[in-house]
DNA sequence: AATTAGTGGTAAATCGCTTTACCAAACTTC
DNA sequence: GAAGTTTGGTAAAGCGATTTACCACTAATT
């Protein structure tokens, strides 16, 4: 592997010169053909500096650490196709953690947090308590991008307008004439969910009642379960907003189970799309979100190269209403 | 940030001693009461080694690069989740480049890949060439892991048992009475797509005619298609394999609009599965394969510090065959 | 002739960690 | 008491790139 030293050498130059040619430094004076002379050695043997040195004379790595707790769930997929295009444009790579995948906290990439080995850290930790260790390790060595939930890391919070989303689902069970609208909630006490829970309730108004909400995390599992529960409480449900798609497709599963047919007993909408979503038995009437687009700030903003960066950051972006099959006014077909 | 130095001023020892204190460097010999204050130093200063410079030092940078050509596809998900896992073994990051997301070429993974800072590189590079500049930084550089495809990077090659699969893929349909069995494969000339025709024409034998075969990207919309072309050209076909189950479930939609019921008109198995395949109106039956044990495998051989790499390395775990409702005898319900 | 101004570079110090080689001082041993 | 031996460390040389400060040499100006 070629170093700096090397084509100085081969250049007959110094390996200071070598360095301000290849990095443009404007302030160099050179004559033509020495610059050309070393740019041919630099060609021949196909030179790339040594990221390991550059990181540690600059203090930047150019990676930034995306760390979800479930990188195979297919909302986390379009956060992370955002953010990797916005990397991009930042000339950044991206280190994904897993938190489900293992213990982050004394992994590699703890490691590389806590040594300045990232020069940015975006954690998606919705539903599940972030890894102590890797708290501990940013903090205040980074910057740290919060998604959907305020964890206490400190650094940012990037919001999706999750209010709006929830309105619009519920006032679409609203205007189709249901008035007892189940609300299959995610995770409590989390940012998004309570700002989810608000849009529900601002569009039942007073008939919010605390026996329509049940929260689940983002399994299909649970959110059979939970919708078998709370259908059983409350069996006059016509309507279930769910906050996710996954808890969702649970919720299908669990009507069906029960004999009720969707929409036709029980309408479903849900917060987030998910792919095939047309090829499902019930293809589901979802609120879309601007994911991708969460991603992009995420990244951008963790690049962001100032003192202390904004506490909250909401994306404004409508979510986006697919009509499908899973909802329709109480006792129809669509 | 907190340096060597820094602690061994603070424990009025060399610096050269707390690294040996850290590292628990056998040849030291140091007494119970220096090694217990500089520990104690280090804890107090919440200590983390710069990464950069133990990888300047080192030429390790703890770290493996990942890139597929759309993270987003489910199948990539699995093998993502087994290399991370092996990753945390191995105690590497990784670091995800999507060669669709952008020119992975002149991205700042690339630069890393060509600049020492990565110790592997694994590649998901399946029906699209892989970008020349990727292959050109990685060139000799850095070991590289090929997966299921040998797309001239040299490395090593991990392969499925893919022709087990279609066989066992194809066996199912034959054994159900079907004669006249489609084949909708992946991009030719891949190397996972010929071991796979290889075993549809094993099972198919003089009914093996390539007027039964067609290519297709793994995109449902690309499915669709070729699969009304195949049934067009052969409306006798009973059954079709899939070698990738998005191109199945356009397969389905295919059937589907050409009004045949699936499995009563076509029965479709495909290889791999999917999530929520119960939940499809059409529950596809499958063969799943080892693509988490891949994903591991790939990470380890990519780890091993050895002159050269193994040139082929066969998963050998059996696929396992899933049964659901989109097959059946010919002109059968299930 | 002496000074100034420009041209075309270079030396050397970091960045922070690791490792090899070496070395004082204290303690044994003969 | 001279020669080893052990104990408990340290000095210094890199790893490779960047950057600041400085320098030799030529050409132009006074």
């Amino acid at each position: 592997m070629a170093t700096l030293a090397e084509i100085a050498r081969r250049a007959g130059v110094s390996s200071a010169l070598v360095s301000r040619v290849i990095n443009n430094d404007e302030t160099l004076r050179v004559s033509q053909e020495t610059r050309e002379s070393v740019l041919r050695v630099v060609q021949e043997v196909n030179y790339a500096p040594n990221v390991a040195a550059q990181s540690l004379r600059s203090s930047k790595s150019g990676t930034i650490a995306f760390v979800v707790h479930d990188a195979a769930n297919p909302v986390y997929g379009e956060i992370l196709r955002g953010a990797q295009a916005e990397a991009e444009r930042q000339n950044k790579a991206i280190l994904l953690g897993d938190s489900a995948a293992g213990s982050v906290g004394n992994s590699r990439l703890a490691q590389m947090i806590g040594g300045g080995g990232v020069d940015g850290l975006i954690l998606q930790a919705a539903g599940v308590q972030a890894d102590n260790l890797i708290i501990k390790a940013a903090h205040k060595k980074v910057p740290v991008v919060q998604l959907q939930a305020d964890i206490g890391l400190g650094g940012s919070l990037v919001l999706l307008p999750d209010t709006p989303a929830a309105e619009i689902a519920t006032r679409h069970l609203r205007e189709l004439g249901h008035r007892t609208i189940g609300c299959l909630a995610t995770v409590e006490g989390l940012t998004f969910t309570e700002s989810r829970m608000k849009g529900w309730q601002n569009e039942m108004g007073a008939d919010a009642d605390p026996s329509l909400v049940a929260h689940s995390a983002p399994f299909a599992v649970e959110g059979e379960a939970l919708t078998r529960e709370l259908l059983s409480r409350r069996p006059d449900i016509t309507g279930l907003v769910c906050f996710n798609v996954v808890a969702a497709i649970g919720a299908t599963r669990a009507a069906t189970a029960l004999g009720l047919d969707v929409p036709r007993d029980l309408s479903v909408v849900s917060i987030h799309d998910v792919k095939f979503a047309e090829d499902l038995k019930v293809p589901l009437t979802v609120v879309r979100m601007p994911l991708a687009e969460m991603g992009q700030v995420a990244t951008k903003t963790v690049c962001i190269e100032a003192p202390e960066l904004p506490a909250r950051i909401a994306i404004e972006t409508s979510p986006e209403f697919v009509h499908r099959q899973s909802t329709a006014a109480p006792g129809r077909r669509p």
